[in-house]
DNA sequence: GATGTAGTTGAAAATTTTTTTCGATTAGGA
DNA sequence: TCCTAATCGAAAAAAATTTTCAACTACATC
């Protein structure tokens, strides 16, 4: 699906070096979506904590990864498709939906030349909201 | 507009003392929107940073004030009015707009229980784009 | 208005997070 | 295979946030 094929070709288009340091942060990456640095990180071991900066920084700069900040500290996540976060503030839960309001219906005239855009939904999960009375 | 008395209120209620520190950070949150932690401790040099953090912590407790997150450090407002963030990745400015796709046209079947959101929007502002082209 | 006390404050120190340095290493074109 | 600019990472620096703890104060009660 993720296609790190791609995604490092895209890394040398732009004039960088495909690095095996890169290559298995994209992977501790595709291993799941919206991780935090220690999630990531306890993934490649290998890999420095500075290069680790400096490869999300660059990933995010070409595109192909999106920083997140849901809340607590950042998050990361490979770029592939277009989606949101629903974050439940009780259980901590976090789980993407695709419907998107923007894209659907765009907005009124702000004047504003929109490249893009985020959307973050906050409140209780099916289990959470459940577990309380239905 | 704000209603100081109001949210000083809201503090006792909850139990918490309305002390000026708090009323001094409140103010100087009324001063502008979506500031940064610096801009706030420059506009009340009296309170300490410790305190800052902790009366910021306090007031988003309880629902005064909102953290935002726009791509540099956090930001933080008084959650007064509800409203998004465009955010000019060219300039840096950040102005805001009341349309909510959110509140107008609910989302389809999330099965989650939504208490609040947030929506930012990136891009060019007016002036920017214009000033390349138009 | 005086008093008692739990809540609050802030300087200093500890932690955590992120960035900078810089010499050693390496991807990838020639 | 060689060469060089790009990259890596350990150490140190800088920045951001949290913890400690003794002194202070808002405010309910007397």
């Amino acid at each position: 699906m993720a296609g790190l094929e791609t995604v490092a070709g895209k890394i040398r288009g732009r004039g960088y070096k495909v690095t095996p340091q890169r290559m298995a942060v994209l992977e501790a990456l595709a291993a799941e979506q919206h991780q935090s640095m220690d999630s990531i990180r306890s993934r490649c071991p290998r890999v420095g904590l500075v290069t680790m900066y400096r490869t999300l920084d660059l990933l995010s700069e070409i595109g192909v990864v999106r920083r997140l900040d849901l809340g607590d500290g950042p998050r990361y996540e490979l770029a592939e498709d277009h989606h949101h976060h629903m974050i439940c503030e009780s259980c901590g839960d976090i789980s993407e939906f695709e419907e998107c309001p923007i894209d659907d219906g765009p907005l009124g005239d702000l004047d504003f030349e929109i490249s893009s855009h985020s959307l973050e939904v906050y409140g209780r999960c099916a289990v959470c909201a459940g577990g309380e009375r239905r």
